[in-house]
DNA sequence: CCGCTTGTCTTCGATATCGAAGGAAGTTGC
DNA sequence: GCAACTTCCTTCGATATCGAAGACAAGCGG
């Protein structure tokens, strides 16, 4: 995270501006429920933020059994936010309003082996071609971030010791993109992202793990309802060495990693040697809904060496929620495998209220990830 | 937790008060960094503190470069708090100082399979002895806690699904105590309280992993300074799959639990088909100590397994610390080992800043645990 | 229709916190 | 030994927040 520019707001009133902005609260009483704040302060801040033009008064909501509220929602002109999320070959930007509505989203073919400074620069283009686009006129934008395939240090915003992205070990992208905009500027790691975004769909849940199942095998860890980041690589799945009659040696220099079996690489490399070729983990989703035998079979066991790997998890994090996203995702016998190997084999406590089950965000969910983190640092 | 009497404190003056108990404020200035609070705030709450007589003042501090601070320090009249380790053949039973300070220390043989009634209204008895004993005249007891070994649920303070515990499933532990001492009432799984009162020990450390290595095996996680406790089930590892050569089946119904293998009990299992009988696992230490061959080497093969089940989690977690307890700790060969399978098997990124270490807190480290959650309640 | 209950929002005096300024009591460097 | 700095703590006026009381606006039941 770097860059200067905030909204004019002062302590409490970001706080509140937040609460509307996410959703949370739609009226005065919900600030002052959510906020801890006295109803008093709450209609002083408010009355501030309407004059600022930051919030604005939208008729009134239903009752609860008294008095109608009056809705207050984020002013549509208190600006905007461009995010991205950073594939090996695909590039999703978006635009958002601060409530993290998507104005626009775009997908681009990129190549991230291009290297840091090709890739930033084009992507810095990009954002501002969104914003001229579908920004309203006149309104600001407030912030900008990206998804980046592979660990990042928070602190610094730098990638550290990427497995796919050469030349990217230790570059400043947060650095290099608040040289192009003097904003708050977030990087953060894809899955982390996508697990934010989320988050933001099970309201209940304060814990929950985030599979993302794609070409690689990536997780991200909510903890009381925020992000897990360790020392700055939590969340990685990929690397277990999982139980299997055949050994395979994976690029990280150990044998049988989950990566190695189960990631949509991997199963698009043992399609090939079938003679069924694809070019992208979609593609499996495609074969699987064809019935294919080969790809169905290869999915299931996917999914039964991933729940394997979660049972020690759910066991030792015991959350409320496994999301299971990514294009592999779409694949139903993923799923239910996982979900099968981990009823299987975890403690009848561990799964008692675990609710396992498809990513409810879509396919943007990392761009709304982005979103809410930037939000924070926005307001 | 429950019971219903607190220190007669406001809100901001809780939270000073925590802060010199736990030791992390020594000062106004201390205090002032740590809360947030103005400087000139923090004089005035201290002010009324040690007019209540909850402070004291202890004479000039070192200076860190300029005027020396009035150390502050918590009245040794505030009050007292009596805590307890129950495990499954020994209770652990000590009288602390607001600040966790142990005033007196036992240990009592028990049975835990004696019940829930029997056993509380025995360590209910044990509490007001100890008070009686060792409380200073006048000091007032401000709250009772206990570390049981099993599942506890945080909400309701029940003991949930033990597997060792016959009689206290779904038993009210926390009401049966409140029964007795209308006062705040913690309890909580042992391991939990054993993974705070070592974090106390690691205050560098945000993220840590307490292992306790005793008749079973258990683990605390603490996530952000805050113990994590999940759906109320997190920690556990003794019911993870081990690769292992012979398939054994555990008491859970499922082969191959770590605790089959590397766990205290199964050590001595082990150890006595070899002709050599230890009653406790600390025995088994003494043996190591002795260089009897069987022993280090099956301590050697159970730090090994815990390791490999560590790899999996420090993957996942990132913590910055993985701490060993529990009496099979003073076992060289087990750190040793639990350290060798980490640092080969986990990504460089998830150890690259990891220590891994005897825990520092030593055996009375549930009870500091129980002090440090309970003194929340209190102030 | 009318009171009763529930929930929302504002008003206004009481209270808590802040922040700038300054005094007190040290250390450091020359 | 003395000036310059640092840290600790307090004083005092400005500001933010609180909380009780009440106005307002609905639903509910007779």
């Amino acid at each position: 995270m770097s860059g200067t520019q905030r909204l004019p707001v002062t302590g409490a009133q970001g706080e509140l501006l937040r609460l509307v902005a996410t959703g949370q609260a739609e009226s005065r009483a919900d600030l002052a429920r959510l906020s801890g704040l006295a109803a008093s302060s709450v209609s002083l801040r408010v009355e501030e933020l309407l004059e600022a033009r930051l919030l604005v008064e939208e008729g009134p909501g239903t009752s609860r059994g008294g008095r109608r509220p009056r809705r207050l929602r984020l002013a549509p002109g208190a600006g905007v936010l461009a995010v991205a999320d950073l594939g090996a070959h695909h590039a999703r930007l978006g635009l958002l309003d601060l409530s993290g509505t998507p104005l626009a989203v775009e997908e681009h073919v990129t190549d991230i082996a291009a290297g840091p400074e090709t890739v930033l620069d084009w992507l810095a283009g990009a954002f501002e071609d969104l914003v001229a686009a579908h920004a309203p006129p006149g309104v600001p934008l407030r912030g900008v971030g990206t998804g980046i395939p592979g660990p990042v240090d928070p602190a610094t915003g730098r990638v550290v010791s990427p497995s796919r992205m050469p030349g990217w070990n230790n570059y400043p992208v947060a650095d290099h993109l608040a040289g192009r905009f003097d904003l708050p500027v977030l990087v953060e790691n894809d899955a982390n992202l996508m697990a934010v975004g989320e988050a933001r769909h099970w309201p209940e849940a304060d814990n929950l793990m985030v599979v993302k199942a794609g070409t690689g095998i990536g997780c991200g860890v909510i903890v009381g309802g925020r992000l897990h980041r360790g020392r700055g690589a939590a969340g990685d799945i990929s690397h277990v060495r999982v139980r299997t009659d055949s050994s395979v040696m994976c690029s990280c220099g150990h044998p049988d990693c989950l990566e190695a079996y189960a990631s949509g690489a991997a199963l698009m490399a043992a399609l090939a040697e079938a003679g069924i070729h694809v070019d992208r983990p979609a593609g499996i989703v495609g074969l699987v809904g064809d019935a294919v035998p080969e790809a169905t079979s290869l999915v299931r066991a996917a999914g039964r060496l991933i729940g394997e790997v979660l049972t020690v998890l759910v066991n030792f994090f015991n959350p409320d929620v496994v999301a299971v996203g990514g294009s592999l995702s779409a694949a139903e016998p993923l799923i239910t495998s996982i979900r099968a190997a981990v009823y299987e084999r975890c403690l009848p406590l561990a799964t008692r209220d675990l609710e396992i089950a498809a990513a409810r965000a879509g396919r943007d969910a990392a761009l709304l990830g982005a979103g809410a983190l930037l939000l924070e640092a926005v307001l």
